[in-house]
DNA sequence: GTCTATATGGAGATAGAC
DNA sequence: GTCTATCTCCATATAGAC
């Protein structure tokens, strides 16, 4: 691998070491030019120069100035990650896990509203390949209702069988919605969101102890087949 | 109101007449174009041109190419408004006309996908006055729930006494999901979408019976909650 | 493979004519 | 108020150096 041309002065460890330094650089150089800034008036040039490199490195490492955003919010889901099985350890009952697992998310989210728009245009664009909804985000997004899935996991859970397996994918579901819905909040402190939040889980609650009844039989079919529905759309085509 | 000036040999019949001229001029430009190449490939310099005018004066009329394509949704929303009528004066069925409405909706689009996939990335901009969650599309917003609402008239509808005044808003959410599921929508012919329209018009008639049944007036309580919470939000700053 | 220098093409802003 | 001509600035593309 380390290849022995000419002893270069500008290489510290080799190829791999240097290369995944630049793109750090670049990386960080964005992000606080996007905090000082916002995302729109942060111009590559500036990212580029602020990183000591010219434009076009940064065109090598990253796709768009909105891929830069996008490995952002994946070292936000990797520490979001270590965060959920921390809460399942401590939590038990679902609803605050849930609550838990939400509010951890906007609070991460929380100094960077400005690059959340970003990923909420993305989310809204079917062509983008690095919307949450993509082909080639499926990687990702399981991992991400894997990790959902550790909350609905212990015998607390009170629903209909047919309804369980499903449960993870519904909770994702909500999941994005809350986060959806806290980008577009204009209430002041997001008060609407967090009563958003409250409400919902409650709700999820009260309507999973219905699904355990018999009465609900031909509603908790349909939940599951309109489930199935929605993310076999997403591996679609 | 009109000034007897110099007769000029421009001005066909009033100043009045002529700028709307120019105004449907543009618009008409830029659908053509935005039919042939999509959105992002049709560019200002062409609309302009096509329409025999300078790129300024496409300024003057529209704030920006998106506000084009927000014009033509509103042209929309009027033919959608006529058929809403017509089908309620066919159809009694309360699922039926839902179904009926959205499936009108998605043909009413489906010749322009490129452009309904512009009205997604504005409803996500939570900055973007356009967007149909913002207070500046109040009007627009309760002009079409209040068309959802014809659908609700008639004393077909099963559901509890809470949640009735709700109901309105609550399938103008649906309507808006399906919009956007329709949009991100991959499978060929849209036939996802077909199947969640089905499933969820389904699941909103036997969850409104539901709602009838005592058994459940603590979830009827949240959900009229839930939905004022959330229309709160678009009303807020 | 990593990066620099430079080019391209378009959205939107603006000064001022009529 | 309506519109033209022209300018600025940026994201992104690319040729080729090392």
């Amino acid at each position: 691998m380390i290849t022995e041309d000419n002893g270069e002065i500008k290489r510290a460890r080799g190829p791999q070491q240097r290369s995944a330094r630049a793109r750090t650089q670049i990386l960080e150089s964005a992000l606080a030019l996007f905090r000082e800034k916002g995302f729109e008036d942060a111009t590559m040039r500036e990212i580029a120069a602020r990183a000591g490199m010219a434009v076009g490195a940064s065109y090598y490492y990253f796709r768009s100035k909105e891929e830069i955003v996008h490995e952002y919010y994946l070292m936000l889901e990797a520490d979001a990650e270590a965060h959920t099985r921390a809460l399942c350890a401590e939590v038990t009952n679902f609803r605050d896990r849930v609550r838990g697992v939400i509010e951890y998310k906007l609070r991460q989210l929380l100094p960077d509203r400005s690059l959340v728009k970003v990923l909420a245009r993305i989310a809204a664009d079917p062509d983008n390949p690095l919307s949450p909804f993509s082909r080639e985000t499926s990687e990702i997004r399981n991992r991400a209702i894997a990790m959902v899935g550790l909350l609905c996991e212990g015998d607390e859970v009170q629903c209909g069988a047919l309804v369980r397996p499903v449960l993870p994918r519904l909770v994702w579901l909500l999941y994005m919605g809350a986060i959806f819905f806290w980008v577009q909040d204009r209430s002041i402190n997001q008060s609407s969101t967090r009563k958003l939040v409250d409400l919902t889980t409650s709700l999820l609650e009260k309507v999973l102890w219905l699904s355990s009844l018999p009465l609900t039989g031909g509603i908790n079919r349909l939940v599951v087949e309109l489930v199935d529905t929605i993310f076999d759309s997403f591996e679609a085509q």
